[in-house]
DNA sequence: CGGCAATCCTACAACGTTGTAGACTCGCGG
DNA sequence: CCGCGAGTCTACAACGTTGTAGGATTGCCG
């Protein structure tokens, strides 16, 4: 079986407290049996095992990570970023999927026990709303991100949903561009992905003295790209004219895109596009799709710091913070358009 | 802070063995005092402490999964499986990122201090190869996955690489084409994905009496969009004229098709295509791009199961066993011709 | 009614680690 | 020469759980 500190003990002709003090870089050991140990514990191939320490310690040196489904990619590439920074931090991630919005689900997460192998949780709820806030409540360490839910009761790190939705609207209509259409709204939603990113495009119409035409917003349950393609397929139908869209996020965006190019669209001359996220794949569409950096490697940062700092201070009482982080409008052809 | 088996055992008036008895469902309890238990456990919100129970144990419960990055979609959509696969066995995922192709840095998980809290490992490396077989004799429930390496000293579960690319170019083949290109081919390979994908596609030209021509074959170093689009443009650049395009996965066709239509080449109708993996992007893509299904799901599943009885037989000695996913072809626009 | 098995429960000892308290050496100043 | 602090090491007791062995209590059979 694997080795433990007893058997480097006695390899090493020391106490096992004292091959405990040479793991764990314990100041005031003498060279030499510092090194006999070391042998000790090259030649039996010992390593620690974790979870003893984490019983000890209370800490497991993982957190866990729980979004709706790493199929999407936005979900995938923010885990991506997660795990890089953890690991910067000395830190390993645990995967959850709660399912595409499942509300019941992500509640279910945040009581399961089995989270107890982690130290803390980043949280990505998609179903959740305002109202389930209390729900974040809950006696560990807690940083919630996305913007279903704001004003709750742990820390936040967010988009700069609104603003950068105004940075890509008014983008739209620097190219000359005046009906633009969205795709990826809900219905009522205030806050909320949609929400929020629906209120920056009203902003934008607004400064430019564009009125806000309801027609021209179409209307997705999900954000995937067949959510995409049909709401554009309903918007074309519906006969409303338009000279530019802007999809709440990338995968829409490229779905809504398609069914334009078979309508005989083109884009970006008959219709500018941009999308949300700066997804990989944008960059290799027909034509290369214009979109919002919404600081994806900065939120994972972030969140990643600031789990940490809750994890290791245990102030509970420290009130929650918010996080916003920076956008960038980049843009590609879909709305390259002499401005 | 949270409750012990103590504090309820102390709640109930019994010992901690029974607490511990009726949590683990032990057959000899009389109903009252496991009801009583049950009250003082949902009173204090108790929940087993698992670093605790894994010290005891040996299990944490928690399989880990090494993939290249979550940023390339085939490893977000396996990644997806594993989860959901795990979830239905019990399993938690943790996920290490090896970087894309890595190879020092996929050796260094194989050495790591038992991969942190894991009962074993699914392995996907991208940078090793069959020369470093050996190093997956190592003495922890580990389950290869992949192309790179065959005949190791592991289980390994694997695609029908050779069958299905074969496949995937008789389907151009049957669409009356003859001068197929290849994009993703590695020089020299033999195995490995490339390697295994190329010499399927020449058995299907070998069974159809179409020689080989190695001018057809663009070479890539990774797999990723750009390169498909570079290496297209080197195909074109090179004159060397063709009708179809097998692209070694989806990634890679996407990439080239953009190229493609760029350069005014009508899909399918100058060119057919088809990509390999069947990521969800190839369903809205322009045309959208037809494919080879290479059984994920099935991959996902046999490799839990499988992970999850090397863990609990702990039977070193069974000798390793070799799997593969049976894989569908997928018809979409981007080949779809009169056959 | 004695005895024996089945049932129900408990005390104790691990699992491998680290914090605490303290023992033993030095070297040095008083 | 003693005392003292710094340096080096050790013994012991936890962390929260479960396996083992065995002590009570019951039911049932002869």
């Amino acid at each position: 079986m694997a080795a433990t500190l007893k058997d480097v003990a006695l390899a090493a002709g020391v106490s096992i407290k004292t091959v405990s003090n040479v793991i764990n870089d314990y100041q005031h050991i003498r060279a030499d049996t510092k090194q006999r140990v070391m042998e000790a514990i090259d030649e039996l191939g010992y390593s620690p095992n974790l979870s003893a320490r984490s019983l000890r310690s209370g800490r497991t040196g993982v957190i866990g990570l729980a979004v709706p489904e790493l199929s999407l990619s936005y979900f995938a590439e923010l885990a991506d970023a997660v795990i890089t920074a953890a690991e910067r931090r000395g830190l390993k991630v645990l995967i959850e999927q709660t399912g595409g919005g499942d509300r019941a689900r992500e509640l279910e997460i945040l009581r399961s026990p089995r989270l107890q192998m982690t130290d803390g949780l980043l949280f990505s709820p998609l179903g959740m709303s305002n109202e389930d806030a209390h729900y974040l409540d809950v006696n560990f360490p807690l940083v919630l991100l996305g913007e279903r839910i704001f004003g709750g009761p742990t820390d936040h790190v967010t988009m700069s949903n609104v603003e950068s939705a105004r940075a890509a609207t008014a983008h739209l209509i620097s190219k000359g561009r005046r009906r633009i259409a969205v795709v990826g709204g809900h219905r009522g939603e205030v806050i909320g992905s949609a929400g929020l990113r629906l209120r920056g495009y009203q902003q934008a119409l607004e400064e430019a003295g564009i009125p806000f035409d309801p027609a021209l917003v179409g209307h997705t349950t999900f954000w995937h790209r067949a959510n995409g393609a049909t709401s554009m397929r309903e918007l074309l139908e519906s006969g409303v004219e338009f000279d530019a869209m802007f999809g709440m996020n990338d995968t829409l965006a490229l779905g809504a895109m398609r069914v334009l190019q078979e309508a005989g669209r083109r884009i970006p001359d008959d219709v500018a596009v941009i999308g949300f996220d700066d997804l990989d794949e944008g960059r290799y569409s027909l034509p290369t799709l214009s979109t919002i950096d919404p600081g994806r490697v900065e939120i994972a940062d972030t969140a990643v710091r600031v789990l940490q700092e809750r994890i290791s201070r245990r102030d509970g009482d420290t009130p929650p913070r918010e996080f916003e982080a920076r956008y960038q409008v980049i843009e590609r052809e879909s709305s390259a358009l002499p401005g």
